[in-house]
DNA sequence: GTTTATAATAACTTATACATAATTATGAAT
DNA sequence: ATTCATAATTATGTATAAGTTATTATAAAC
């Protein structure tokens, strides 16, 4: 079978988005910063219409917002928010551990004890950065076992707007330790196939990765 | 205080999203079709501007499917898309009661019960159409009630997707009162202030609907 | 008759230009 | 000095046109 068309490389607005929201996760462009269509497009060589047409993307994501003839804004979580987006978070990657620890083969448990030597490696080096990848890589694999693509993607939409608060979670100086004795209870109940301990296992995970962040409010 | 400006009246790529939105729901432009940017654009008195700006918006409420370089096409759910929903948004929906009935005030549950009378008048009437926005109705007030403004705006999310198949359930002759019946207990439930039951009654009534649909494909 | 290559057409993507609304600056009046 | 009105500036919203890509039709070759 051959196919009809080659793989459609991704329209510009695409690439444009791609990059706008690496600059926000890296606070390039911060919460609540107006962001310049023209000068962002300038920079990048290009017009300000696939400027315009990314910015609708990334406002759906909730990224920015578009307040009509004033401009975009980059997005800024309030705690109010961060207490509501985290539950919602902790009920729907707590329900991907438990759909995965019922369909777990033998090969993805294998696969994911893998992934988690890599968050026991990089928590060792207190490496951070690549301490979230590995974390994000070994979650992402959970909920491909699980089997559910909306429920995966709805976990994406969700976790693109956690990623906001990525700069400040990096500056937590406990919380790779306390998250890798997390994974490894989650690990273990997979292990033994405990559908509901790892639900519930993920389940606190997320909370407590809110708990860690409501710390920076009072904390030094 | 006098506003510095006006509330801000909606984009014209927004309206044009609502009229697209219609349109879909309505199977005016169904599921597959390729959607014409240039033929719309002109059958609304616009340029393909606002009316690709609009589509970027529908794209990722997944209305429309876009294909770089060679369209837009109005999505159409899988019966495994179904299957992975409505769990999903029984999840969501399930936690939404459960909140709420944990901080219902008398006032609400009067407006509760009133929201429900609605039901109980138009399915009396077997005015499908108008049970369907009762329905909805009562869904977005307890959302509401619940208090948590990420989890209502990933359920009205997922609702977006799932009002794909309306005019299908709107053919389910018997659904209404089935629907109805599971009502009553939800709000029973409420009335008690019971959490426990009233998310549950809430997550079977969204599996119920899923199990209505299915019925289509092997029914009449 | 089927297949493949080429050309023509149609549509999507991007850029540019214009129109409109909001903000800021300026100046006058209180 | 402060406030209000007005004008200038700036940015957003929309339209149009140019450029690029994919599809389809056509014709030639096998």
């Amino acid at each position: 079978m051959t196919p009809t068309h080659r793989i459609a490389r991704s329209a510009l607005y695409e690439e444009v988005a791609e990059r706008l929201r690496a600059r926000i996760y890296a606070h390039e462009l911060a919460p609540g910063d107006w962001i310049d269509e023209q000068a962002i497009a300038d920079g990048l060589g290009i017009s300000r219409t696939p400027m315009r047409e990314a910015l609708k993307v990334l406002a759906s994501e909730g990224l920015v917002r578009l307040e009509p003839r004033r401009g975009c804004y980059v997005a800024q979580l309030s705690e109010r928010d961060l207490d509501e987006i985290f539950p919602v978070m902790a009920l729907l990657e707590g329900r991907a551990a438990f759909e995965a620890a019922g369909k777990l083969s033998d090969a993805d448990i294998v696969r994911l004890a893998a992934l988690h030597e890599s968050l026991e490696k990089y928590a060792a080096a207190n490496d951070a950065d690549r301490f979230f990848e590995a974390n994000q890589a070994f979650h992402s694999a959970l909920q491909e076992i699980a089997g559910n693509r909306w429920l995966k993607q709805m976990i994406e939409d969700a976790r693109k707007v956690i990623k906001l608060t990525r700069r400040d979670s990096l500056r937590l100086e406990g919380r790779l330790k306390q998250s890798l004795a997390e994974h490894r209870a989650i690990l273990k109940a997979l292990k033994a196939r405990d559908a509901d301990a790892a639900g519930r296992a993920m389940h606190d995970h997320l909370l407590s990765g809110r708990a860690a962040l409501a710390k920076l409010l009072t904390g030094p």
